[in-house]
DNA sequence: ATCGTTGGATAGCGATAATATCCAGCCCGA
DNA sequence: TCGGGCTGGATATTATCGCTATCCAACGAT
């Protein structure tokens, strides 16, 4: 395959293609010639990966970078993976060690989770997004409460149980890797996505005028 | 209140308040004088909305904008505060109405949201970013099945059904329409942050190694 | 009177993600 | 076999975003 089939396939341009060559996120073809290499279906099936990490995820070439790298290292176990993929997404916040508003909402954090009885790194950046959310709600006058929390811990619970479950039933390796890409970053944007859809229909019942 | 005044209270540099006054984020302050100018309590909470939008919810300059200006329309309701904020989360991916691949999917997700009912305007942004997620997904090899999506669904409808009981309890305009804002924006990046760290447990509980 | 601060304007920077251009070398059809 | 168009590879350029930096004259507190 050429690299302009790879193009007219993948729906990215034989510039852009080239760009994703040189950043290492695309492994090079086989050279068969000073100016001849050829590409097969591999290829096509990670740009596409890419393609989907960039438009849908808004993810940047360098996260996507470490999410390929990841997928191409046949040691890597799937809760690793998740650990890189988790990373990538960000936040790529670093902890305001001096801020004692953020000191103080890392801890309530850590709190919940450990009284949810999370198994959760330390390091994971989730924490400190919701951290940082927690410091944002509070200096606008809308300081988080536990029982308002209830309803978002139970929804991401069932979730993920779902998540996890659709993984396993899946067997060979490469595809399983996959799919815990696709599941932790697309199935993101899908829950927020029915999210949204949830809250107008949601407003339009309560505030909308008749229609 | 002087410049350097809101710089210390609000974390940002004057600099940067001055940058966020010539884009129109941050009313001016009434002048006193040629060089001189007085800002009060309100520049404060707009500078502290500001930043949550900015750094919690990585919202760009004009996204945010659009925000505080329906926030200081004082002819909005609830229920099109709501749409703005939405419209400015994005996605901003137009339509590939050539596509067909884009076409079928955005088809499934009107008959989806038709089927369970909900009010949605057919402009919402989440329809697309919805469909364009379904996209990618098939055209990774694994496709949305309709059940599949219910867990989805069923957490995103409790959530939204409780994040609307919440608002309805204020009362104080001003107060209702930032908190439409921080109920929309910053829950939602809650909710993200709630389901990376649910999943990472699950994760940790099915592949993890022992620890 | 002086010295730091202010408002206001303009210019510059660093990161990101492409695009564009150029150049031989090569393949394929006429 | 020859020539136009594609190729790989390298280098240069662009566009956008979100700030930063610099300058300046006007203040105002000491």
């Amino acid at each position: 395959m050429k690299i302009s089939e790879l193009s007219d396939r993948s729906g990215l341009t034989v510039q852009t293609i080239k760009f994703y060559l040189r950043e290492g996120l695309l492994p090079k073809g086989t050279s068969t010639a000073a100016t001849r290499a050829e590409y097969d279906e591999r290829h096509l099936k990670r740009l596409r990966l890419i393609r989907a990490l960039r438009e849908v995820a808004d993810l940047p070439i360098a996260a996507i970078t470490g999410i390929v790298t990841a997928l191409d290292d046949d040691k890597i176990g799937l809760h690793d993976l998740l650990g890189t993929a988790q990373y990538a997404l960000g936040p790529h916040v670093e902890p305001r060690a001096d801020d004692a508003d953020w000191r103080a909402a890392r801890q309530d954090v850590d709190a919940l989770i450990a009284e949810l009885g999370w198994r959760v790194t330390p390091l994971a950046p989730a924490r400190d997004l919701l951290a940082q959310t927690f410091v944002a709600l509070r200096q606008l006058g809308f300081p988080i409460v536990l029982t308002g929390l209830r309803p978002y811990i139970e929804a991401a619970g069932a979730i993920s149980a779902h998540e996890t479950d659709q993984l396993t039933a899946d067997a060979p390796r490469e595809r399983a890797l996959q799919g815990m890409i696709v599941t932790t970053v697309l199935y993101e944007q899908v829950l927020i996505a029915l999210h949204r859809l949830a809250q107008e229909d949601a407003s339009a019942r309560r505030f909308g005028d008749e229609s």
